[in-house]
DNA sequence: ACTGTCGGGACGGCCCGTTACT
DNA sequence: AGTAACGGGCCGTCCCGACAGT
């Protein structure tokens, strides 16, 4: 087969999650109609159905993509050469999370993984790496700072990388579902729990 | 109306609100069907909607339910008179989440919050409520335990209450959706991630 | 339930049945949507899901009904006092189907057959019975015109009986295929072909 | 149009019509999908609907040219110098039938002609010519054979044709629905039912 | 020129949340 | 309180043109 093709092929997958993101954005997932998509996305039934299977593939997809862009990021992090200290790392996720808005779908996402297997198997598998990406920088940051507290720097990056994951998924939650989140505050709110670590003021935030 | 039949009234809703818990806990909220409410519930389609306007609304009415219980108990902790440390308070709300598992639900109800206004509105209402009793937990603990590191208690406990939520959210998350999550270590990871503020080991975990 | 419910369930269903019918004689079974059904019955679509799975299930209802209302016709000839000769037998049993016009649906029924294995297990479950009426009478036939050609008229009937089906099969066939069928005509054939066994003619022919 | 080409298109249409057979054998024609035939025969729908204009001009091509087979062996017999007796006739059809099975097949198309005039159409006019066939085969037997019971050998032979075709259609009908045929069996039903018409004993069945 | 791929769009069957009437 | 009916609309897929590559 061209290779034209397949880019082609590529092209239009991701056209129609673009497509199927916005409504899920718009009206949720389950609010979101096959009709609805194949309108957003401005192309027919017969051609959406050649690209995906069905509605909850498409969620699959969507999920998987917003996912997996956001490890991307994570893992360009861990190879930064001057890691970021906990506080830090929060506060530059949420920056990068920030900019577009998707905190409604991956909310709903984890709602699906909840009761559906097979959606919870690609979150599984996501966060998973996400997980590891956290941990890997956690590592790092610990042994360039070294501390008595700290003795072995993989141990302690591994018991607390879940909790800077908690910390990201609250963000996300909270600035989903309150009406009145309000960013600044919560990062504030992290830099005072996570005090002892964090040595320097976030330059974002006032 | 007699005062017998508003009891009536009220354990019937509770029965079937029971019902429709157990069906979204199965099957998720997506893939309940009335039908499967009406069958669990062993009443008929006619007597369920005599107490519920429909589907939405049992989601509503069950979500409440769940919501305010963990209220309840956070308002009981605020009444203790030796208040609890963050991360004892942590513990505490895990404990007592642990006992039944509602996870699941729970995370559903935030994924339809986030694209359903009326399902929002009741989810920022009942954790309004639930923050602010965090806020009043911490604030006395501050309180007692002074710091000149925290100079304004009540402040300090409003920064703070919101990343306590995060952190006992990303614990209902993780639970619901983490195929292999290990309570222990998520808690001895919030240990270590609040060291300064818990002068106090946890007595539930090794 | 009361008795009154079942009753109308099963007039329900037969009017169900009744419309189908009507759609398949007029538009064969493929080209009838449950669109089609549903109007024709006047009720609702979720009235009609109630009472029947989905179209194949209509099928075979309808295929049973009118099956079945054959096969007890036969079985009423065969209580008969004075069994018919197998020439009477086909004469009556082509009368009975003149009454109505159900060829067309049959020979659907049978064309489903063939590679439906569902609708294939009814007809060979009914057929087999009216197999054994045809059988019976054959049999009963022959005891009390004794032959010596025919020393065992049990068995003689079991070997006749088959042909005795593909005859009226035929009839039915061609009955609903052929532009330009003559029912007398048809008789008067299988009149000729059976010369050995007719001692008597037909009356309602000729 | 080059001679080369018409005689690929021919074999390209044979080609596709045995696809389609073999999907309509496996899957009834209802349950076939035009992406099914398109798999089986190995091109693409692009050629398929270059050859076909849909799947109705499948099945009116496929059903004639087994209906059309079976003419032509019919017209066979009859130019045999030495004609066979209808008994005779009967074994011989069925033998040639058994040799591969498109009973199935052939009930559907019964069917479908019962409901679609093209369909119906095509079968009249096929089984118009094998009706003239047999009657042909039976009038020659009839003359070389005369007895005063059958004065006039074409009158004859016009009137028992039909039954002759009917014994044929309920073996091909019984083969393709019953679960337990016995073709021996029918054929002994055939020549006992017959036993007036067939002097010699049937070689091909014990 | 002809094969093959992609896209169109219409229904088709089905199910579901819900309400009248008993 | 319960049964029976309602009817809207969803997902899917199917049959088939219309380009584009060889």
């Amino acid at each position: 087969m061209p290779k034209v093709s397949e880019d082609h092929r590529r092209a239009r997958r991701a056209e129609i999650i673009d497509a199927a993101l916005r409504c899920f954005h718009r009206q949720g997932y389950r609010r979101t109609s096959m009709a609805d998509i194949i309108t957003e996305s401005g192309l027919s039934a017969g051609a959406i159905y050649g690209y995906f299977s069905g509605k909850q593939e498409l969620l699959l997809a969507a999920a998987e993509r917003v996912l997996t862009e956001r490890q991307a990021e994570m893992a360009e992090l861990e190879r930064s050469p001057d890691p970021p200290a906990p506080y830090e790392l929060m506060a530059g996720i949420t920056t990068v999370l920030g900019e577009m808005d998707l905190s409604g779908v991956l909310v709903q996402v984890w709602g699906e993984a909840a009761s559906d297997p097979e959606i919870r198997a690609m979150v599984n598998d996501v966060l998973g790496r996400v997980m590891t990406s956290v941990s890997g920088v956690l590592a790092a940051w610990s042994e360039s700072h070294p501390d008595p507290g700290r003795p072995d720097a993989a141990a302690w990056a591994t018991r607390v990388a879940p909790v800077m994951m908690a910390l990201v998924q609250g963000y996300i939650l909270q600035r989903a579902v309150f009406d009145d989140f309000d960013r600044a505050a919560y990062l504030e709110g992290v830099r005072l729990t996570l005090r002892a670590e964090a040595g320097r003021p976030d330059p974002s935030v006032g």
